[in-house]
DNA sequence: GGTGCCATGTAACGCGTTACATGATTAT
DNA sequence: ATAATCATGTAACGCGTTACATGGCACC
């Protein structure tokens, strides 16, 4: 949903053509996320599909621009006004990988942490590199650059915390294994050994 | 490819059936993201068309389950040797809405990142209380929990960073409209006479 | 006359997600 | 009996993504 009202929120001003929505959104996010040519289009024809764009009159050099409808308007307006809660993001594949290396035995769970906190660790200086190397003015997309080595810094942290929680738990590998039999598992007679 | 590979992870240990699975990935992930029985069995198809599981024989109560292939086993090793990269994550979408509510005129940014501030510090009171509630042995989803609440941490210090960005820069506006007076305020619709 | 970029699309795929259909078993 | 849960699926959708096709224009 994040591609689809960036574009809506771009056409809030004036009508654009493609190529310029792709410009404008890699201005804004510092090309962090580079968008695919391809996808504005079917973005587009999807928004008007739903009737948050239309086809706007050429703009004279035969490029065919689009722009926002009403419902557009409202449906932008109810995305700025809306926060982003943690139930509306994706599921964090870090966070599932380290709960399944926990949960299931035979796996290595320090050489997972210690690979994952080199690789953060080396895109953080990555960012920081950006962020020094960022010229006054690109302020929206320094921002951009700032909320990942934010995160970049918290996922460091958490995966120290990590270890320390696998030093103090030497001893209890199989946390997770059958600790609630009966939601899922009607009777027991299965008797591994 | 987080649900993928989570149940690929389970079923390293010995073959099981669909709302087995559900149920152990609920338990490692401590429900923070509800999975929909529906997607395991999709998942599972998905799984077995790429040679990663095969149907292994009736359990003897007739539930039919899945176990993993050679394929599947390696695959599962890279998942767990790579590392998440910062390239490999979804956009966010927190910081896309900001940034593109600085870059075209018409939003208040404040207002968003006040929206947002206050939703994050809601959701990480509601973590915390998680946290406390959380008994002892439960260890993989504790650690998801903590990472959840590493990461709202985060984003509140990012929008207070934002926000300090925003007094700091006050003087290059360009929010500046002259001539259209539907805006969508975030505020109140209706509100302008 | 190529090389490369601008510009607009279309087709298809993958994953996650939901809704629905169908039984069997269990509980009240 | 009937409601709820267990259990297995299928069909379809939405979004993001990629690959491909096509054409115009500029530049050397």
């Amino acid at each position: 949903m994040s591609i689809k009202h960036g574009l809506l929120a771009l056409l809030q001003d004036e009508p654009k053509y493609g190529y310029q929505l792709r410009g404008e959104f890699e201005a804004a996010t510092g090309a962090t996320w580079p968008l695919n040519i391809g996808q504005v289009y079917t973005t587009l024809t999807r928004l008007e599909r739903d009737g948050l764009v239309r086809a706007a009159s050429s703009d004279g050099d035969g490029r065919s621009t689009y722009e926002i409808t009403d419902a557009g308007r409202s449906e932008l307006a109810k995305w700025f006004a809306t926060p982003v809660t943690r139930e509306s993001r994706p599921r964090d594949e870090l966070a599932i990988k380290l709960a399944l290396a926990l949960a299931v035995p035979g796996v290595d769970v320090s050489a997972v942490v210690q690979g994952q906190r080199m690789s953060t660790m080396q895109s953080l200086q990555e960012l920081t590199r950006l962020k020094r190397n960022s010229t006054e003015g690109e302020i929206s997309w320094q921002l951009v650059i700032e909320s990942m080595i934010f995160g970049a810094e918290a996922e460091i942290r958490w995966l120290d915390h990590c270890e320390g929680m696998l030093l103090r738990h030497r001893g209890t590998p199989r946390a997770v294994q059958q600790n609630k039999p009966q939601t899922y598992a009607p009777d027991e007679h299965e008797a591994r050994s």
